[in-house]
RNA sequence: GCCCCGGUGGUCUAGCGGUCUAUGAUCUCGGCCUGUCGAGCCGAGUGCCCGGGUUCGAAUCCCGGCCGGGGCGCCA
């Protein structure tokens, strides 16, 4: 046979009566005792094929015992009809079947009763093959393309990081541990050490779209253990105002970029993503502190802001016409080592958050980069700056100032898309319990 | 990890001490049907998460485990 056409559009581009061949899965059989239809399934959508047993009855024989989901190949001439999808349809001349698919199977493809999200992951090539699960994932590639498209005009370079790390990053978050010819390893949760080691190098402007591990044992729809991360950091910048004004472009411009080039998926899901206005709102920590006490929401200053808050200051904004803020000056003393605290007030940080519809997206600020500054840093967190040598020495021949952050792409994925959980922005997502497929 | 709820044919569900030889749908298999497109009609098939316990009797009640759903903590 032919090369099969891969897609409906080629399909209606073939000549009338000419003939040509599909490639694809068998999403349904209706026989209807002289005549049969096969809907074969291609990446965008169905060609009906329309057998008549009197014109071949051996070839109806074997085309309307095919199982669901089989791979085949069908070769026949386009005929115009009104009734058929499309308004053509093939008619059948030879059938190869190049891969059968078992019965039954362990969830419909365009089954009319609910399958659970648990076993949907299960069976994730199956799952997979709806148009509406599949969307995400062109959605998701496009967003990344919209990122690198963004970063690529604003003078960044894309890097790659070890994920397997010989020393525990940035402390807090617990870390995989394995084994590494005898000796401890770790799986990255972050590259932020290292993104900021190369800030000393000239390279001063970079970014990745790389994995990170986190052994917490979250059990959330926004958790799981292995995720993408969406790091970026720069130098020579004045202030946090340096990074929050790259970040709000490079996002906002990504979401643009979605929708001028998304529209069929975006469809195919039925959201409409919304584009924020620039620039993004600024909510300073005390600010915040204020909005939640006036909703009878206490955090005591110096606090973390914890879920239900981030809920409550996410509406506020919200009610004001907000889906997406920055959360900007956290107290230094739930902030990481390597954040820079501000010079008349160090209690606060040069930090911030984005949410996003009532979840946090990215965080970052501006970074410590006097080297003695971060030691004391590291000693205040309970850290042995002797096991971040390798880090610090980077500050010590010439560290200019910089700043940066990390964003979660799932997540960012799964709110743009309203999704009710991260893993549905994950094609086999792990968390504490799956790690399998 | 903690709190609440749950686990019934391949899938999704009803049942919640005997009336269960377990409901319905979907699915699978067989049959009928020349225009289906959530095809229709007829027939058949497949099941109570695992381990203890209570009871004359357990899908149903109790305990433990595993798994799932929601929430919290933590964060991307």
């Amino acid at each position: 046979m032919a090369p099969p056409l891969r897609s409906v559009q080629e399909f209606l581009h073939a000549p009338a009566a000419g003939t040509v061949v599909l490639g694809g899965w068998v999403e349904d059989v209706r026989n209807l005792g002289s005549i049969a239809f096969i809907l074969v399934r291609l990446r965008d959508g169905t060609v009906q094929v329309a057998a008549k047993k009197k014109a071949d009855e051996s070839l109806f024989q074997e085309l309307t015992k095919l199982t669901r989901e089989s791979v085949v190949e069908i070769a026949g001439k386009v005929v115009e009809n009104k009734e058929a999808r499309h308004g053509r349809e093939v008619q059948p001349a030879q059938l190869s079947i190049l891969s059968p698919a078992d019965t039954p199977l362990p969830l419909g493809v365009v089954d009319k009763v609910g399958v659970e999200f648990d076993t949907r992951l299960d069976n994730r090539t199956v799952d997979l093959r709806k148009p509406a699960t599949r969307a995400i994932f062109e959605v998701r590639s496009l967003l990344e393309a919209g990122l690198r498209h963004e970063l690529a005009r604003l003078g960044f370079i894309e890097v790659h990081t070890p994920k397997l790390a010989g020393a525990g990053a940035e402390g807090g978050a617990s870390l995989f541990q394995t084994d590494y010819f005898g000796r401890k390893a770790f799986l990255s949760q972050s590259p932020q050490l290292y993104k900021q080691m190369l800030m000393a190098t000239g390279l001063d402007r970079v970014y990745e779209i790389a994995p990170a591990f986190r052994a917490e044992p979250s059990d959330t729809v926004r958790h799981v253990t292995e995720f993408t991360s969406f790091d970026a950091e720069m130098a020579w910048i004045e202030g946090q105002e340096d990074v929050l004004k790259v970040l709000e472009a490079v996002v906002a411009g990504s979401l643009a970029y979605v929708k001028e080039k998304g529209s069929a998926p975006l469809g195919v899901l039925g959201v409409d993503p919304r584009v924020p206005a620039l620039p993004l709102p600024r909510l300073r920590y005390p600010e915040a502190l204020e909005i939640l006490q006036a909703q009878g929401k206490r955090v005591r200053d110096g606090q973390d802001i914890d879920t239900e808050g981030e809920k409550i200051l996410g509406r506020a904004m919200a009610d004001k016409g907000h889906e997406m803020f920055f959360l900007t000056e956290y107290p230094t003393a739930i902030k990481p080592f390597y954040v820079m605290a501000q010079a008349e007030e160090p209690e606060y940080t040069w930090s911030f958050d984005l949410e996003y519809k009532g979840d946090e997206m990215a965080s970052g600020g501006q970074r410590e980069h006097r080297i003695d500054a971060l030691r004391d840093s590291l000693k205040r967190k309970g850290l042995d700056p002797a096991g971040f040598e390798f880090y610090l020495s980077a500050f010590r021949y010439g560290m200019p100032p910089h700043g940066g952050w990390g964003l979660g792409i799932d997540r960012l994925t799964q709110k743009m898309l309203d999704l009710p959980n991260i893993r549905e922005a994950i094609l086999f997502p792990h968390d504490r319990n799956r790690l399998v497929p």
